[in-house]
DNA sequence: CACCCTAGTAAAAGTCTCTTGACATAGCGT
DNA sequence: ACGCTATGTCAAGAGACTTTTACTAGGGTG
């Protein structure tokens, strides 16, 4: 699959959520604190169905927590 | 992970843009036939960045092309 | 110091996504 | 009938995502 990256905020909006912990954005998202942290640090993309759950999670749109940027323009 | 549907509007939205065919949409969405194919009948869910991608070949947010319907409510 | 909480690193294993290639079906025009 | 286009099926394999487990380190509290 061609590039384009993927920013994204979910460190920031943990804080401003109440000062979420990895671990409770972890459980409240359904997945474990280990892939929270390696999306903080980008080390992957999440899956869809991932990222949707922890937009919900972070009370946010998709769009709001992660951010698509095209390379060619 | 936990569950949680994804719904896409893939098929329709590409009638909607000029009458797209599969192929047309999986060269503009960087991806094979084959993927589209797979994702219009919901085989599988696409990862983040092939969801931001078709989103845009579809002139669409994330959010428009997918939903997410969370299953406690 | 001893204890707990939060965050980070690392590696192995399993599941899911995506591609490649070959082949099948249906419609449409000639 | 023949060729062309659009859609669909199947299978194998590479690569990406996620989990599990174990371990390290800093900060705060008693």
């Amino acid at each position: 699959m061609p590039e384009g990256r993927i920013m994204n905020r979910i460190r920031y909006l943990r804080f401003i959520n109440g000062e979420m912990t990895q671990e409770q954005l972890a459980e409240k998202a359904g997945c474990t604190r280990q892939t929270i942290i390696a999306l903080e640090q980008r080390k992957y993309h999440p899956s869809l169905l991932l990222a949707f759950r922890i937009a919900r999670a972070l009370g946010q749109g998709i769009e709001d927590v992660f951010q698509y940027e095209e390379q060619g323009g």
